[in-house]
DNA sequence: GATGAATGAGGGTTCATTCAT
DNA sequence: TATGAATGAACCCTCATTCAT
C-alpha cells in the first residue's frame, strides 16, 4: 500500500524470502545472509527495507496477520448464522494454512518462539485478531444459539488453540492427514460442546 | 539419603535454574553464564552434567515431562469414567501449570520454538503423553460414552491445544484470571462437544 | 559570470559541507551521505568531484590552505618590522578561526586526526605554510630584533603549536572567550621572548 | 591497583598493544583483531578487560594520564622557583615523549583524533593537567617572577600548545632532532617572555 | 551530469565451549 | 569435581562506492 522503501517488489521479495527462512531455521538459527540470498539481494539490500532482523520479523507478521484479520472480518460481517460464520472462519484459516504452510508456521511458532521481545509487539494484531471472533461467539450466546454459561474469550481463545494445534501438527508432521477435514472435525466437537441444550 | 553424591542435586539446580531463564529469556536469548549464576554453579560446571546448551534444554524437557507422563499414566490407569479421567489429567495440568508456570511454559513455549533442531527429539515424549490420552478417549468412544464419528487422535491433539493455548494465555497475560476454572470450562463444552446425543 | 558551468559551484557546496560535518562529527564518524544531506546532492554525486572521501578532505585542505598560504605570503612580502609582520600573520589566523571555526578545526585537528594516511599529503602544505614564517623570524634574527640564539624553524614551529592550541581551546570550550586578546597575549609573551635582550 | 579484570597483566598487555597500534594506525584504522594479535591474546579477550574498542581508548588514557599527572603533581609540590619547577615539568614531558612516544602520540593526537566523542571523558583529566601547571605560572606571578599582565591560563596553555607541538613534529618527522634541546629552547623563550621586566 | 538504490567487504562484538589450575 | 579466564568462530550491521536509469 503505502512504501516507504525503495521498491515495492523488493520488499515483498524479501519478506518472502524471510517467511521461507524462518519457518524452515526458525527465527534465531536463520542468518540475514540466508534470506539475502533466498531474496536475491545483497544482504545489505535487507537493510534499507527493514531497520533490523527483529524489524523484518515485525514487518511480515503485520504485513500478513493485517490481510489475515481482513479477512477474519469480512466473514464477520456477514449476516450467516454465528456457527455458519466461525466455520467460514476457520476454513479459511485451514485454507490459508493449505496454500501457505510456511507463513502459517512462522505467524504462529515463531513468532512465540521469539515472544521475549515481540511480544508486546505481536500481541496486539493477534488481540484484534482474537476480538473478532469473540464477537462472534458473543452473538451466538445473544441469539440463543449457544450456551451462555461460559466465557466468550474463554471459549474462543481455546478454539483458536485447538484448530492452531491441529495446524501445527499438520505442518510439522510432514503435512500427512487431510488439515481441513480435521479442521472441520474439531469445529464441529466444538460447536456442538457450545451449543444450548435443546 | 538417596543421593549418588552432591552432584545430583547440582544437576537438579542447574535444571531448575535453567527453566527459570530459558522461561524469563527464552532458550535463545538465554545465556548459558546466566543459567550458571542462577544455579551458583560457574559456567564450566554446567558442562559436567550436560554436553550442551542443548543437552540443557534436552535434559530439562525429558526429566520433566517424564514426570508428567507418569502422572498421567497413574490416572489413565483407574477405572473412572473416561470424561471423569480427561477431567482429572487437565485439572492435573492445571495444577501443574499453576504451580510451576515457569516450567508450563518452557516445556510448551519453549520446546515449540526451537522446534528446528528439537522437535526430533522433543516429538517423542510428546507423543508418548498424547498417547495416553488418545486411549482414555477411544476407550470413551469404545463404551459408548463419547460419539465415534471423529478421530480420536484428532480430537485429543485438539483439546491438547486448547487447554495449552489457555494456560499460555494465563502465563503470558500476567496470569491475571483463574486457571483452574477456565480449564474446566473448556473441557466441558469439549466434553459436551464429544458425548454422544442422546 | 566566471563560473565554467555549473560544476564549480556544486563543488563549492561540496567542501563548503564537508567542512561542516567533518567539524561536527569528525572525519571518520562523518558519512559520505551526511556531507552529501548538507550540501544537497545525491550521494553519487560527490564521486563525480572526488575519487573517495579521504580524497574530499585532501580537496578541501589543499583548497583552503593555498588560500591561507596566500594570504601568509601577501603579509610577509611586506618591508614592516619582522615582530610586526608576525604580529599580522596571526592576526590573520585569528581572524580566520573567528570567521570560520569549523574549517579552522578541520585544517588542524581532522587533518591530524586521518594522520596516519594524510600527513604524507598534508605535509608539503603545512611546510610551506611554516616556511613563510620561519623566514619572516630568520629575517628578524638577521636584522638583530630576535636573539640569533635558538633555531627559528624550532621556535615558529613552537609559535604555531600555541597560537592553533589557544585556537582549538576557543573552539572545542565553546568559544568563550576572546580569541583575538588570547592570541595577541600569547604572540606579545613570545616576542618578548624573543627579543634581543636590551 | 585495583583490578576489575581477572589478570593485571593481562590488563597491561592489552593496553600496551593498544597504545602500539593506535600509535601506528590511528584509532578508527586500527582494528580491534589487531590490538588482540598484538597483545597475542584472542580477540574476545580485550572484551574481558574492556566494554568496547572506545572503552579500550579511554582505558589507556586513564591510566597514563593518571601517571602523568601524579608526575607533575610531585614536581609541583617542590619549594622551587617557579621556573625551575615548570622546566622540571617539561623535562620530564620531554623525557616521557623520548622514551615512550608512540603512548604520547597516541596521548596527544588520538585523543584528539576521536574527539567528537572522546572529549567530554579526556577533557577532565587535561583540564587537571592544565590545573597544575597554571598553578606554578600564578605562584610566579605571585612571587614577582614573572609579569602579571597575562591571563596565567591563556599563556600556560599556550606554553602546552608549544611543547606539543614540537614533541609532535619530532614524532612525525622521524626523531631526527634533538627533542630535549628543542623543548628546553622554547621553554626559554616562553620563560625570557614571561619574565618581569628588569 | 545527477541520482539513489544496490552492493558486499569488513569489523565490532557476543557467547557457547574448553582447559589449565 | 569445580572453576572461570580464555578462546575464536560466527553474525548483524554499516557505509564507502558503483552503476543502471
Amino acid at each position: 500500500m503505502s512504501q516507504r522503501g525503495k521498491s515495492a517488489d523488493k520488499r515483498k521479495r524479501i519478506t518472502a524470502a524471510a517467511v521461507k527462512v524462518f519457518a524452515q531455521k526458525g527465527f534465531y538459527c536463520a542468518r540475514v545472509s540466508d534470506v539475502a540470498r533466498e531474496a536475491g539481494v545483497a544482504d545489505g539490500t535487507i537493510y534499507l527495507y527493514f531497520e533490523s532482523k527483529e524489524d523484518l520479523l515485525k514487518g511480515l507478521y503485520e504485513e500478513n496477520m493485517g490481510k489475515i484479520i481482513q479477512g477474519v472480518q469480512t466473514i464477520v460481517a456477514r449476516d450467516d448464522k454465528p456457527s455458519i460464520r466461525l466455520k467460514r472462519i476457520f476454513q479459511a484459516y485451514g485454507a490459508f494454512a493449505l496454500e501457505q504452510p510456511a507463513l502459517a508456521e512462522v505467524l504462529t511458532v515463531e513468532i512465540r518462539e521469539s515472544g521475549k521481545f515481540m511480544n508486546e509487539f505481536a500481541a496486539p494484531l493477534f488481540g484484534e485478531f482474537l476480538k473478532q471472533i469473540v464477537g462472534v461467539v458473543k452473538e451466538g450466546q445473544e441469539s440463543g444459539e449457544f450456551r451462555s454459561d461460559f466465557s466468550a474469550r474463554n471459549i474462543t481463545r481455546a478454539l483458536f488453540g485447538a484448530m492452531d494445534e491441529i495446524a501445527l501438527a499438520w505442518v510439522m508432521g510432514g503435512r500427512k492427514f487431510d488439515l481441513i477435514k480435521s479442521g472441520r472435525e474439531v469445529l464441529e466437537v466444538f460447536l456442538a460442546g457450545m451449543r444450548r441444550a435443546a
